[in-house]
DNA sequence: TGTACATCAGTGAACGCGCGTTCACTGATGTAC
DNA sequence: TGTACATCAGTGAACGCGCGTTCACTGATGTAC
């Protein structure tokens, strides 16, 4: 059925792509204001206006370049997850899988500053943010692992069930503000190993304060 | 000595702060990027290059109109420590210190977010965060007030010695954290009410987890 | 299989825009004698 | 007190810049018969 089915490539291959891809580089390098239209179709080697055969204007481009750069989010903290090293305690498994999304978290932060930028600097409401279409290459989304453990921590009687709902706000309040006030803000010049021991010292007052 | 004191004023009276006035207005409208130096000369009643005369050049200003902001910051702050029902108890007196500084903080976040991205999304140093010309109308920076409380803390025997250091930081990040999530993040469309709540629970985190 | 036709991804040229910044200057004010 | 001079805050005109976006178009590809 490939005649009915919509054709996914053109002249080009796949332009929309290409100019996400380019502009996630550019996002990479400067964060979202640096994502150039023009410029994203100079690197696909294409005219200016062919960008509007695929984006309404330039903001819908920096709106899909956001979304890759979540997904880029999810797939750090994806990473550190299946790194914890699990050791048959419920409780003590259900703290390490908190500290493993806020470590990937602040880890991605401070590695890739244009693409965090991109991600949470752009406004979008929090459906988008949680649609799955933004999970890691496991499915899942940052917010769901951040689920994930808190439910953990509720099972193992480490954190009260009238305490977990919306509990995923005030830890992902915590870190992200450290993350940017470590990115943009008055901490940016902070010493990198500070930078990371006052990381863990947030997550662990999260843990403790929730 | 009005003669060997640097003059105050010239033909426009005092064009340097009128133009960070104007960049102030700019700001509180729409953050920071809205500062445009053209614009302000035109608020001024000034020729453009006249700027060049205060200012090296536009990020100059733009910093300039960042201190300003930082400056209502700690005012709003002040205005809720001095709201505070002190009951002559210490430790009730100190938790209501820290509440009152998160508040005081969340609130100018929502009243004024030009202004608040302004004051902290602009780079800036630890240094001149807490140099004392950003403290409000009652001479304290947010950060001093900050300190205050938690050092009150220490002294009712509410939080070990041991872990005051850097705790700053900490209550700083979480509060920030969202007050920028709902700012310009994934809860920017986050019900006032609930927004309200979360802030409140965010607060009594802190208290909890440092 | 061959031919006429419709589709639509990408072209080429041009637009207005307002910005930040630089240049050589002017002319009211303060100061020295 | 009067006059010559130095200062320097603000002027007027112009710059290059690169952007996002629109217009009328072309021509390779897929499709119908």
């Amino acid at each position: 059925m490939a005649s009915t089915a919509p054709r996914a490539t053109y002249r080009h291959g796949d332009l929309r792509q290409a100019l996400v891809d380019a502009g996630f580089a550019m996002a990479r390098e400067s964060g979202p204001d640096a994502v150039v239209l023009r410029e994203a179709t100079r690197r696909a080697g294409v005219s200016p206006n062919a960008a509007y055969r695929h984006f309404a204007d330039r903001t819908a481009l920096v709106q899909a370049v956001s979304d890759a750069a979540l997904g880029a989010v999810a797939e750090a903290i994806e990473e550190e997850w299946e790194r914890i090293a699990r050791a048959g305690d419920a409780a003590a498994d259900a703290h390490a899988e908190l500290e493993a999304v806020g470590v990937g978290y602040l880890r991605f932060a401070r590695d890739e500053p244009g693409l965090f930028r991109a991600a949470f600097t752009v406004p979008r409401d929090l459906r988008s943010a949680l649609s799955p279409d933004k999970a890691g290459p496991r499915g899942r989304t940052p917010f769901e692992l951040l689920g994930i453990a808190l439910d953990d921590l509720v099972a193992a009687g480490e954190l009260p069930a009238e305490r977990r709902p919306g509990a995923e706000l005030l830890a992902w309040s915590a870190v992200h503000g450290l993350a940017m006030l470590a990115l943009e803000g008055p901490l940016h010049d902070l010493d990198p190993e500070l930078a990371r021991q006052t990381g863990r010292r947030v997550i662990a007052m999260v843990d403790r304060g929730l």
